[in-house]
Order: C-alpha cells, then sequence, then structure tokens
DNA sequence: ATAATAAAAGATAAATTAGTCTTTTATTAT
DNA sequence: ATAATAAAAGACTAATTTATCTTTTATTAT
C-alpha cells in the first residue's frame, strides 16, 4: 500500500509523538531500536521529514527528534502525503494515467468509494492520539 | 496500490475477456496498444500470466490470447493476488512484519476495514463483467 | 576555547522493479 | 516439406527504491 521509506515515517513519527508526551526528545538509534528500521536508513528519512517540518529536531548534546504542538496533530494522511505523494489517495487503481470521471477505467466507481474511505480513516487519525495504547501495550510499532 | 506490472496485468485480462466476449483471440501486439503499455513488457508479463492460467493462449497463425470459461469469472482479487502476492490484502498498513490481532499496530483496526472492503469489492469484480460498458465506451483501458 | 554529542549532508552500494531486444519453439496454411 | 505467424524463453539494460557508510555542521557542557 504504501512504500517502505512511508512506513518507517510513519511508525517514527508515532514513536516520536509517544516520546515527546513522555516529555523526552528521542535519538535516532532509539528511534530505530524502536520501530525496528535500518538506522542509517530511518536517519534520512527523518532528515527529509524534518525538512518538510513534519518533525521537529535539535542538534548537539540534549539533542534529539520530536513534536511541536502542530505536528502532534497531523494526521497519517498528511505524513503520507508528504512522502508517497497523493497517488494512493488519487490515483487509478487500474494505473490509467489520471483517474478521471468522464473516462473511467473499469473499475473507477467502486474503487473511488475505497479510497475515499481509506483517506477518511487516515486523516482522521492524528499522531499524537495513538500515545495511551502504545503505553498500555495495546498497540506496537514493531515486533 | 498495486506494482506496475499488476496494473497492465489487470488492464491486459480486461482487454482479452472483451475481445473474448466479441469472439476473436487477440495478440501481443494490438494488447499493447489497446490499453497503452510497453510492448515488450506485457509479453513478458502475459507469458507469466499464460503459465498461470490466468489467460489463455495460442501459438502460430489465428493464436493469440483468449480467456476460457474458467479464467471469465475470475476476480480482479484473483488475478492481483497471482501477480502482486497477498500483501495488500492481508500486509499491516504500518509495515509490521506480520498483520496480527494480539500485537496490532495503532492503526490496525481501522486498516484492517478498509483492507477488507477493498478485497470484497475486487472479489466481487469479475473480469467478464465489464465488457458491457468497454463496448459503449461508459469505461476506457487507456487515455 | 575545547571536547563531546547528535543531526545534516553527501556519496555510494545493493536490491528490486520496470522495460527492451533477440532467439527459439509451436502451430497453421500453402 | 516449407514459409509464415505468433507466443515462449532468455539475456540484457535502465530506473527506482532501499540501504549503508563517511564527513560536516550545529549545539551544549566543561
Ligand atoms: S479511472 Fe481508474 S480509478 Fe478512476
Ligand atoms: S498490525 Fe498493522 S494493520 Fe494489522
Amino acid at each position: 500500500m504504501f512504500s517502505k521509506t512511508c512506513e518507517y515515517a510513519l511508525r517514527a513519527t508515532i514513536f516520536i509523538a509517544q516520546k515527546t508526551k513522555e516529555g523526552e526528545r528521542i535519538g535516532i538509534k532509539e528511534i530505530a531500536k524502536g520501530i525496528d528500521s535500518p538506522e542509517h536508513f530511518i536517519a534520512k528519512i527523518l532528515q527529509d521529514l524534518s525538512r518538510k517540518g513534519i518533525v521537529q529536531s535539535a542538534k548537539g548534546p540534549n539533542g534529539g527528534f520530536y513534536l511541536d504542538k502542530a505536528s502532534m496533530k497531523q494526521s497519517i494522511a498528511d505524513i503520507v502525503k508528504a512522502v508517497d505523494g497523493d497517488k494512493v489517495f488519487q490515483g487509478c487503481g487500474l494505473g490509467l494515467k489520471q483517474c478521471s470521471e468522464t473516462e473511467p477505467c473499469p473499475i473507477h466507481h467502486e474503487f473511488k468509494r475505497i479510497r475515499k474511505q481509506l483517506f477518511v480513516m487516515l486523516d482522521k487519525s492524528k499522531v499524537g492520539a495513538f500515545t495511551e495504547a502504545l503505553e498500555n501495550s495495546l498497540t506496537f510499532l514493531k515486533r
């Protein structure tokens, strides 16, 4: 559904959200461990997320990644869009160059419905909202 | 959502279904034109679909691709599974190694619901069922 | 000022996916 | 039998995605 990069980005951002709520900044090594991702790869990804303002970072001692208030309110959909673009929310299921109402592919109407539901669902999911379940080990970011 | 290979496979199979209903076998060149795909690439893909029994083929003069009765009843979901595997129907949205009920990721329950709807929708869509709309130019396989 | 820390940046490398081109095999019509 | 047709097979190239490693820059505490 999403690229590896995007999957790591989502897990990392949720992980950072949790740590931020606990009041700490978190370093790349711990993030990599916390979400079970390759360390150097998630570093690259976070660099990019930081440039895009999706996560915040501070260099030097006591530095690390964290989320400001606005970032905390971001949705999963926002992050997917920033990383993978909106192909998954807008693109044609059969790969036509443009999903179009006037020249629809055979599955257009049904596919569009599902795509919409996917978007609504991911748009409602705010990164700051998963903390409690994670704390209580009701949900997981690795396994 | 799906790989390029899978998108081409779906369009090609639907295209072949249409031609079969019109009573003709169809060659690779015409398929490539009909669905706007690279000719050699769709050839490779069809080779594979043929080996898997998703489409039927005949060599030599008057040869080409067609669908038998069983293939006509196949669903889009069947083809997606055959080409891309069932990751899109079973895999975790955040990329955990295994989607799991007992150790779910933060979006598991919602994501699972959407994934299920996607499957049901694609499973209901049989390749033989699109012919009429295509004939009447209500739907399209290229643009 | 200096050393330590931690992210940013940059340069490669490996793996996967997408796409192309050539040769071989099977089938049919003459 | 032979030539023509059309898919099957195989070898290769290109592009993209995923991943690794090294160097630089910014920040902090001593
Ligand atoms: S045209 Fe294919 S999904 Fe809209
Ligand atoms: S565990 Fe992530 S979708 Fe089920």
